[in-house]
DNA sequence: CATCAGGGCCCTG
DNA sequence: CAGGGCCCTGAT
């Protein structure tokens, strides 16, 4: 256990629309032991290049106004540098910066999007991993069902991760790379991870033999970012859509479509049961064009919000099985 | 009890 | 380009 006792506090003012809750919460995503949310505060572990701090945000603002109270906990006095790059990490992965207003500008008196768009005005996506963090979640989530995912990635924070404490509040962080590197496969495998265990050592010794840089990897272009990352081993399609999406922030390429999702738009946007995945795409793309991924983010958080509030979603409730 | 497919991907033929 | 194998789990 790390215990991160030294606090700093800034104030950030975020591109107006901003909707902190629905930007830094996502009803869709997993539950594990990386963070902590209630209404209008967001505790994590922030890990850059393998250091790691602790972060607590607060609203303070609202979504036209947007203010967010920044603790950053640390062991030690950071110097104002460092402090700086935290800052400049943290506008990448929470969009503080992006300013999303020709989206709905675009698209407000759109037949489909318009009732989401005023219901989560303002939302981002966001991505509080790096990019090393987020592909190890995408590799707990490839080929199984939700429980086991949660099982397998605690079970995994728990004996290779770090717990930290810090602002009252214990949350895991992420093994770096280079902690996995030497783990024999056999011990992976009593974990119950399968044929993932060799994908996390793999990948891991690739992260540190070639030095992945995700930095470099900000600046592409989708499609030289996409190539990219399909060269890592265990990382096809789905994956790469995972990580283009939320960790490079890519809101213009959609072409993938996984099947259990295939059965949840089908509903969503032509209320049938069973659409083929090209027609769902030449859709999506047909209409919001370069806005497609945020386009399908709106509809798609709006339907697991609904169901976590406690509405029964028979059809949906089949199609994620937990 | 046994069987089977799943919030993919790699490899083979 | 189709299809088998990988791991474990819970549904049937």
């Amino acid at each position: 256990m790390k215990e991160l006792n030294e606090r700093k506090l800034i104030e950030i003012t975020p591109k107006s629309p901003y909707n902190f809750d629905a930007t830094v919460f996502k009803p869709s995503y997993y539950p594990d032991y990386t963070k902590s949310y209630e209404k209008g505060k967001y505790w994590f572990v922030l890990n850059i290049n393998n250091k790691i701090y602790g972060i607590k945000m607060e609203n303070i603002g609202s979504i036209k106004k947007p203010k967010i109270k920044l603790a950053i906990f640390s062991k030690y006095k950071l110097p104002s540098g460092e402090i700086e790059k935290i800052i400049e990490e943290l506008n990448y992965r929470f969009e503080f910066k992006r300013d999303i207003s020709e989206f709905f500008e675009k698209f407000k008196e759109d037949k489909i999007l318009s009732p989401f768009l005023k219901r989560w005005y303002g939302m981002h996506s966001s991505c509080a991993q790096n990019l090393y963090e987020l592909l190890m979640i995408g590799i707990f989530l490839q080929n199984t069902v939700v429980k086991r995912t949660v099982q397998m990635t605690n079970v995994m924070l728990e004996k290779y991760g770090t717990k930290v404490k810090f602002d009252n509040k214990e949350v895991y962080s992420f093994w770096n790379p280079k902690d996995m590197i030497n783990v024999p496969e056999d011990e992976l495998r009593s974990l119950k991870v399968g044929y993932r265990a060799k994908l996390f050592i793999k990948l891991s010794k690739t992260f540190v033999e070639e030095k992945i840089d995700e930095f470099e990897l900000r600046k592409l272009q989708v499609d030289k970012a996409k190539e990219k990352l399909l060269k890592l081993y265990g990382v096809g399609p789905e994956t790469a859509r995972i990580l283009l999406q939320e960790s490079l922030h890519h809101y213009n390429l959609f072409e993938h479509v996984a099947s259990w999702q295939q059965k949840i738009l089908s509903h969503l946007l032509f209320n049938k049961k069973l659409v083929p995945t090209e027609k769902i795409i030449e859709y999506v793309n047909k209409n919001w064009e370069k806005w497609a991924v945020l386009a399908v983010h709106y509809i798609w958080e709006d339907i697991f919000w609904q169901r976590k509030q406690g509405k029964k979603i028979e059809w949906l409730d089949k199609e994620i099985r937990l």
